[in-house]
DNA sequence: AATGAAGTCAAACGGCTGCTTGAGTTCACG
DNA sequence: CGTGAACTCAAGCAGCCGTTTGACTTCATT
């Protein structure tokens, strides 16, 4: 047996697969579904076109397994970070931990950054095959919502439902557009500096004509 | 002469182009440039393929053509909305003015809807070309910041242009993603009351941590 | 050495793309 | 009525698209 030892050829096909996936996982940052061409991503992966549907059946399967695998990775983060938070939290430590996930890949770059770009994007055109995922969806939703009802008892909670959608929207927008690029150029904590007091503002409402 | 009189040729090339444009915008605001075939443009106009080099030259300036039609309103009605605004304004109101724009085509549906869903789009993947709409974009972001400067003296005038950004940015992305149709089914008023406390919230920000 | 599974690759396929062509229609003019 | 400009249209073009094919290499197993 050689249970120990390393198969080279089916090593090289998950070298393979791994490198269509992150090639694919960049194009779909940069430039979303439409428009992403099967030899623009194995030229970009340097694997042949047979490849993709060899490992993955078609193109569309690539690219649903490269979409799922960064909303899972984005989910994590984001029920990671807010699952830290207790009861009695302050507003500005639930904004800074409702944006941690963001800022965190802002300042990385490289493929966290891919990842919240490409979730971004499937936040405004959405697959139809998400549904495994809307379980994680909702729970990182019922995180925020749970401490910000604790937070904000005097407000309506379909309202803080609204401005969960709305910071979450922002922070979407804010990776996805333009001013992401000079974004991803700040340190970590200046854009958290930036950030925080506009989230938590969002969160709390103006007082009504106060 | 007959300068009283139709020329009704004429007439029917301008209700081509017209129908063009209008389908072009409205595949625009679905979807996006990329992924956009000139048969289904022609199809949803009820014009023939040729007609798009005949009247515009090709695919892309249709597409810029439509783009740009759809800026320019926007910003008319972003300069407009913000015009009226006196230095001495409240948060609020001037919350209620940004929106404006964005809750009325919500409110409107049709084209002005997707007037906004493709100014949005054109947000985050914008063309080469917009130079010659920069100015009013300039504008329509110098009348925000200066009402803005007078309502919040304390806070650095950076901070208030990100905070600016942030807000155009939510709203951009309240318009086109999924929560936008959950949106454009309610009224106006249900609309801008749930939308203002944020975007006033998301302006004067958080006190600093007191 | 022989075998067969795993993976790679160039070439080709039908189909759709944007765009052009040339004939045809409509209509205001002289 | 004849002429020419404005416009429409079916058909066809080259080129790129996603996918498939079959020969080929590589390597663990016998």
């Amino acid at each position: 047996m050689a249970t120990g030892k390393a198969d080279l050829r089916r090593e090289a096909g998950q070298r393979t697969r791994d490198g269509l996936l992150a090639a694919t996982l960049e194009l779909l940052a940069q430039r979303g579904q439409e428009g992403l061409t099967l030899r623009e991503i194995t030229e970009s992966a340097g694997a042949n076109v047979a490849a993709v549907s060899y490992h993955f059946g078609s193109l569309k399967a690539l690219c649903d397994t490269a979409i799922e695998h960064a909303l899972e990775r984005y989910l994590d983060a984001q029920i990671e970070a807010l699952g830290f938070l207790s009861s009695g939290v302050t507003l500005e430590e639930l904004a800074a931990a409702f944006a941690r996930p963001m800022v965190g890949a802002l300042a990385a770059g490289g493929q966290d950054l891919a990842v919240m770009r490409t979730v971004a994007r499937v936040g405004i055109d959405p697959p139809q095959g998400w549904d495994r995922l809307a379980g994680k969806f909702e729970r990182a939703r019922q995180d925020a919502l749970r401490v910000l009802t604790v937070a904000l008892p005097e407000v309506d909670e379909q309202e803080l439902v609204f401005r969960t959608r709305c910071a979450a929207g922002m922070l979407n927008w804010l990776v996805l557009a333009p001013i992401g690029v000079e974004l991803a150029a700040e340190s970590a904590e200046r854009i958290e500096r930036l950030l925080v007091p506009v989230l938590a503002g969002a969160f709390r409402g103006a007082p009504s004509r106060g």
